[in-house]
RNA sequence: GGGCGCUUAGCUCAGUUGGCUAGAGCAGCUCGCUUACAACGAGCAGGUCGGGGGUUCGAGUCCCUCAGCGCCCA
């Protein structure tokens, strides 16, 4: 026991003796009901930790830790998320190279020391290796950043979700969904990014409000074939739309207006004529059209946002595509079927002034165009609406037509809401937003991606003889031969010299969404199809902990995972957690500059502190960022430390010079206030267990840390002078056996929340790890009987234990003697002459029993006690 | 536009199925170096519980409504 305690430099040194006694190892040969397995978020490392992050990931610590001491096998492992487009970016511009997935590996590239001018092209296989060594770093330095926060992961079972491991688990379960049929690929109209050239999928859209006009376009109604005069164009009779992207009216398909809309009802099953390109489209009826908005009737184009799909779809329109996956017009060709025009040439010539354009710039042509012909009517409307974007994106998607692999949600809706009433949501509230987003899924889950740091969709085709691809043959592989890429193996019974020939056989050539492989998570650590007899035991896991950001894409997508492959959820329970906000209550964002890393903040006030302010935070709800409850923090633990080492000391003296602290012994216990303080403790340890079986660990640490201040304050005070010996052997063992047991048991309600500190007082004077130790159980510690470990959940325990009167009225009178005091600006030290305490026999007999103490803790030299009110006078002795 | 959450002391937050005079910490003020702790301790002061209405013997708590903030989804 050191002379003067600190906390500073524990992190240093517990962190590496927890790593080399392996404190934190899972035992994998526990049985399944001794097992706590947890579902990690693996942070991705190519972006960078921040503050709220540290606070996520103290909550599930400080389960994992409370779990591991009720003697449960922890399974919390770490994962890095690595695969995916923000490491990509980082790779290119770091290595400057550029992924060509039609190249073959090259097993002696070695990138040029300075990034060259031109990127060199370089194959999948040798980019992701460079995408794994540049991940590498980054996760050696999130691994020092866990570690000093504390975090008692078993590091030994790390995974990142490009590793073997990950891609196998990956690969495998997505041929599993092709052979039950869940998994299909399909050309179908996809959002799509142009910047990445990759399809997105749904979950991974966001709202933006960008600038926009209206343009009012006016559209000639084409007669009737049967009316006289046919073939002529009335001009007189119009339509007139308003839309937001007049560029693709050459993907003009149809007008629509709503089917009750008496205004147009007239006009629907009759053809118009396009303005610019002269083409015929008819006017339909959906219930999708908004009489509100416009003119009341809207051009569908193929495809101008995700309704013009469902237009498109349901009405079974014709698809006339311009943009192509580079976001420009693309040649197309009017007059040829599915282009007819009523004046190919004059549509050919118009086209010509928008292809090859970006949709920005065909839009302003278009508009000159139309004003010039008449055909704008009035001045565009400026207007602010929201625009969907790729989440990563900074351009407004597009919607094109391409081929895709999908995985069938639609069709498990109803299966997937069961699943998300059966899930136990900490706090209950954030289901709404799993059911929500489930309730309005309108697409089946794109998982294909047309980048190269990911998983590859693990198949081939055959190639006709022809030369063409056959995407309607896809060649598999054995499963024994997983993880496998398409663009450097070979299917079975070809030569690599097939690959792309006439007859041979080709590799898809996407890999997929990096959800698809988190998704996977749950089987990912508990060895499916890996490890039988692990998985049987730790699947479904107990635990998936996250912030509720990614509730419809990761939680989401894993629900999903869990219902195709084994019916069921992927775990028990799910902790969400919320953000951290600024100081000022601002969200924290790159843009807005206010992001804090996590590893100043530890430095600064250990980390002891900021876990302390992060366990002080709810599940689910907004954090402020709040470094004074860190410096609060801070200050607790110091106090533990200094309190430890008088209880530590007075146990030492009793003990001899050189003697051993033993074990506490409840028997020794014979003062009534002792027992009061260790009954009032036994009701802190209950409320404390109940509050974290139930993921409240807020509600936990508040009730410990209140009783540790009072503990502090009050009753360590009360028996100081007795534990020195002054009154005899008895009440001085009684007070030592007390102040022990409080001790230990308040360092281990501690110990989840407070790792280091906790750790280094137990050192002191108990063997082995505080976090291997058994959690604190007030039946069998504190001197009654009762129920033990962890209740269900919703078992009110805490009033078993009854009152603490005679530490009540202790602690009462101490305060009105300390009051006086201060009142009249004397020491503490000042003398009581006379304490006259007044109330009923009760109340006078409880006194009785603790009078000793207070007369030593007070310093009075008289005390009065007489019925009547209750009531406390204190006469200070006079200043001398 | 729909949904969810939040609004309690200057600040950060507790306040359970309605039931004491609405609590804690920080900051503030006044004291005190006392042999675990001055990077500390003791004490004091500080609130019309966002506004309005309702139910009730009784509302911070339940209902309605309005306002503001935040998030999610359209």
């Amino acid at each position: 026991m050191p002379e003067k305690p600190t906390v500073d430099g524990l992190e240093a040194k517990w962190v590496a003796a927890w790593e080399a006694a392996g404190t934190y190892r899972f035992d994998p040969a526990a049985p399944a009901a001794r097992i706590f397995s947890i579902d990690t978020p693996p942070p991705t490392v190519s972006g960078s930790l921040h503050i709220g992050h540290a606070m996520s990931y103290t909550h599930t610590d400080v389960t994992a830790r409370f779990q591991r001491m009720h003697q449960r096998a922890v399974l919390y492992p770490m994962g890095w998320d690595d695969n995916g487009l923000p490491t990509e970016r980082r790779v290119q511009n770091y290595f400057g190279v550029r992924c060509d997935p039609e190249l073959p590996y090259d097993p002696g590239f070695e990138p040029p020391a300075k990034p060259p001018e031109r990127p060199i092209p370089v194959s999948r296989p040798n980019f992701v290796e460079l995408c794994h060594r540049l991940t590498m770093e980054d996760e050696r330095a999130f691994e020092h950043v866990w570690r000093t926060l504390g975090l008692s992961v078993d590091w030994t079972r790390t995974y990142s979700t490009i590793g073997d491991r990950s891609r196998r688990v990956s690969q495998l379960a997505f041929l599993r969904m092709l052979g039950r049929g869940e998994a299909y690929q399909h050309e179908a109209p996809t959002l799509w990014d142009v910047d990445f050239r990759t399809a997105v999928s749904q979950a991974e859209l966001e709202d933006r409000e960008r600038p926009g006009a209206y343009h009012r376009l006016r559209f000639a109604l084409a007669e009737r074939d049967d009316a006289p005069g046919a073939g002529a164009t009335s001009v007189d009779a119009g339509v007139e739309i308003e839309t937001t992207r007049p560029e693709l009216l050459p993907a003009c398909v149809a007008l629509v207006a709503h089917p009750d809309d008496a205004r147009y009802r007239p006009l629907v099953g009759r053809d118009v004529v396009t303005p610019l390109f002269g083409v015929r489209v008819p006017v339909v009826a959906h219930p999708l059209a908004d009489p509100l908005k416009g003119t009341g009737i809207a051009m569908i184009c193929t495809f101008g946002d995700t309704t013009d799909v469902v237009w498109w779809r349901e009405l079974d329109l014709p698809t006339r595509t311009l943009i192509g996956r580079d976001g420009r017009f693309e040649p197309v060709p009017w007059g040829a079927p599915g282009w007819e025009s009523d004046d190919p040439d004059s549509a050919l010539r118009t086209y010509g002034e928008i292809v090859g354009r970006t949709v920005r710039q065909a839009q302003a042509r278009i508009v000159e165009l139309l004003a010039q012909s008449g055909h704008l009517v009035g001045e565009p409307r400026q207007i602010t609406h929201p625009v969907k974007f790729y989440e990563r994106g900074s351009q407004p998607l597009e919607i094109v037509s391409s081929r895709q692999w999908f995985v069938r949600t639609l069709a498990l809706r109803d299966r997937l809401l069961e699943r998300g009433d059966e899930l136990r949501w900490h706090p209950p509230y954030m289901a709404h937003r799993y059911r929500a987003w489930v309730e309005g899924l309108n697409a089946d889950w794109n998982i294909s991606r047309q980048r190269f740091f990911g998983v590859p969709i693990p198949v081939w085709y055959q190639v006709d003889a022809d030369g063409a691809v056959r995407y309607d043959k896809p060649l598999l592989p054995a499963e024994a031969r997983l993880p496998i890429d398409p663009s450097t193996d070979v299917p079975e019974g070809y030569e690599s010299e097939q690959r792309g020939k006439p007859g041979g056989f080709a590799g898809d050539p996407d890999v997929m969404d990096t959800w698809a492989t988190s998704s996977l998570t749950p089987f990912i650590v508990t060895g499916w199809e890996e490890d039988p007899e692990l998985f049987a035991k730790t699947f479904p896991m107990d635990l998936r902990p996250q912030a509720h950001d990614i509730i419809r894409t990761w939680l989401f997508s894993s629900v999903v995972r869990g219902e195709l492959e084994q019916g069921q959820l992927p775990w028990r329970h799910a902790a969400i957690s919320g953000f951290v906000v600024d100081p000022d209550r601002k969200k924290m964002s790159k843009s807005k500059g206010n992001v804090l890393t996590p590893l100043p903040l530890l430095e600064q006030h250990g980390t002891d502190a900021v876990r302390y302010w992060a366990a002080s935070a709810r599940l689910g709800g907004d954090a402020t960022l709040d470094e004074g409850q860190m410096r609060i923090g801070r200050r607790l633990a110091i106090k533990l430390l200094n309190a430890s080492k008088f209880v530590l000391g007075r146990l030492g003296d009793a003990a001899g010079q050189d003697g051993p602290i033993g074990a506490p012994d409840p028997g020794a216990v014979c003062e009534p206030v002792d027992h009061d303080l260790l009954r009032r403790l036994a009701r802190v340890v209950t409320e404390a267990t109940e509050a974290l079986a139930g993921y409240d660990h807020t509600r936990a640490l508040e009730s410990t840390e209140t009783f540790f201040w009072s503990f502090c304050d009050d009753y360590v005070e009360l028996v100081k002078v007795r534990s020195y010996g002054a009154t005899g052997d008895a009440p001085a063992d009684s007070a030592r056996a007390a102040l022990s047991l409080a001790l230990s048991v308040q360092l281990r309600l501690f110990a989840p929340f407070l790792p280091f500190v906790t750790e280094e007082v137990w050192s002191w004077w108990r063997e082995g790890s505080i976090h291997l130790a058994t959690w604190p159980d007030a039946s069998t510690e504190l001197g009654d009987a009762g129920p033990s470990a962890v209740p269900a959940s919703g078992e009110a325990l805490s009033d078993k234990w009854g009152p603490s009167p005679v530490l009540d009225v202790a602690t009462e009178v101490l305060a009105a003697i300390r009051r006086e005091k201060t009142a009249h600006k004397r020491s503490m030290r000042a003398r009581v002459a006379r304490l006259t305490v007044t109330g009923d026999a009760e109340r006078l007999g409880l006194l009785a029993l603790v009078r000793q103490d207070l007369v030593d803790a007070g310093g009075v030299d008289e005390v009065v006690a007489t019925e009547g009110p209750a009531s406390v006078t204190v006469e200070l002795a006079p200043d001398t």
